[in-house]
DNA sequence: GTTAATAGTGTACTTATAACAATAAGGAAA
DNA sequence: TTTCCTTATTGTTATAAGTACACTATTAAC
């Protein structure tokens, strides 16, 4: 009976946004396949340590990803299914990497959120680390293919309870168009302009700047930022 | 390095919810303390086994504990400090029931719904099984009882999403007022009666049927019924 | 037939959502 | 400087959902 109780290794996986022009993009990195010659982009990640909960976990490996400290994460599901390394080239990566024998992993995955423009401190431990549109995955090893279609439903959820991390992914300025378009990113559809407008005109943590842009080539659009002090005075308010 | 990567076990506990009256209850099980005579109350759990996922097993337990083969489950976070087994009185519990030497236990916490009418084959492996109140729930080993209050949480956001869950907790007759009764405990809120009324008229998924209450001394309330084919319907045209 | 208890019902106001098209501003090209 | 291209900005009407609010109906018990 008790060898029948699984004794397992546990790891974190970060799928991390970020969002460009109109398109959401996530954060792969590449690993060296132990089979063949070439190389493999997955979703960062680590097993977890024995003094750190899964929290602190995605923290240090955001971190030792990108260099920045405090970020937005949430939690979201944890895999378990044992085929989730059935895959040989899987099972001998993991035992290069870890120089043990895993027989069993899960792995709790993870959503954060990143202004794209941001400049990493190089200190990333990876050879290559990069964002991917999410249109265009790559077929990623374990179930990181899987992890990342929940996470886009997991975000689409997400936003509709605390719309804050629409502005985690927005530079500090930004124009009405803009955050539309992340807006029709996460929730893959069209809005009307109009309409669009009306509803960021009732978000009072949303204020218009004076400022506009400068050196387009068409009228030039307004910039907003968000007031985090109004945000949360509503927020308690709900 | 490799030593300090976490080999750990990894469990299962359900948050069981059922309703009576006004009230959602929870379905605790007595466990042996191993320092005192006396026994203790905790959510219903296992660890996980090797051949299984973490769905599975939940529904082994909650399987063991009820005799119901098949019921609405769902997975809402995994608990991991390592401080979750720092009580003293948890770890000797842990090694007299498994017997293993447990150093780090990581759970996966799952929501489910049970009609609290619903008469159990007594299969049950524990001694006492019994629903609680959530509003008398009694100190319980681990963090449970972290566990249950973001059970709580969860399911008030997943009914939302997903009203379904309101007729897994109801007879397959009720009336509207067991019903309002029952959003109102789910959200910890009074609902105008009027108003509620006129919510669920506009759930065509809600069928009112002919028959009514018998041997009442007030008047008869009708009863409605749950249509699983126009839910359906209507959720795909979400 | 009076009482106690719960069921059932309508109106007015506010707020969010959705459909829909013309004008404004800035730079580039002619 | 005029025209053109591109994107920004703005209002009305209709529909649906949410909220506040109070009286009548029905049943059994006494």
């Amino acid at each position: 009976m008790e060898n029948s109780f699984l004794q397992t290794y546990v790891s974190i996986d970060c799928v991390v946004f970020g969002f460009d022009k109109s398109q959401l993009n996530i954060l792969l990195v590449q690993r060296d396949t132990p089979h063949s010659t070439g190389t493999e982009w997955k979703l960062p990640g680590s097993l977890i340590y024995q003094q750190e909960d899964a929290n602190e976990g995605a923290h240090r490996v955001l971190n030792e990803l990108t260099g920045v400290k405090t970020m937005t994460l949430r939690q979201f599901k944890s895999f378990t299914s044992p085929q989730r390394i059935s895959n040989l080239c899987d099972v001998d990566w993991l035992e290069a990497t870890y120089h043990n024998k895993i027989e069993r992993l899960i792995t709790i995955a993870y959503l954060s959120l990143i202004k794209i423009n941001r400049k990493f401190n190089s200190v990333s431990k990876y050879k290559t680390v990069d964002w991917c549109p999410i249109s265009e995955l790559p077929q990623m090893p374990f179930d990181h293919n899987q992890i990342v279609k929940e996470a886009l439903e997991e975000i689409r959820s997400w936003v509709e309870r605390d719309p804050i991390i629409l502005f985690e992914l927005l530079p500090t300025k930004f124009t009405a168009s803009e955050l539309r378009r992340l807006y029709q990113a996460i929730h893959h559809r069209e809005y009307d302009v109009r309409n669009f407008h009306k509803k960021i005109t009732r978000m009072e943590y949303l204020l218009p700047l004076e400022e506009k842009q400068e050196k387009v080539s068409h009228r030039a659009a307004r910039y907003y930022k968000f007031d985090r002090v109004m945000y949360n005075k509503r927020k308690i308010s709900l």
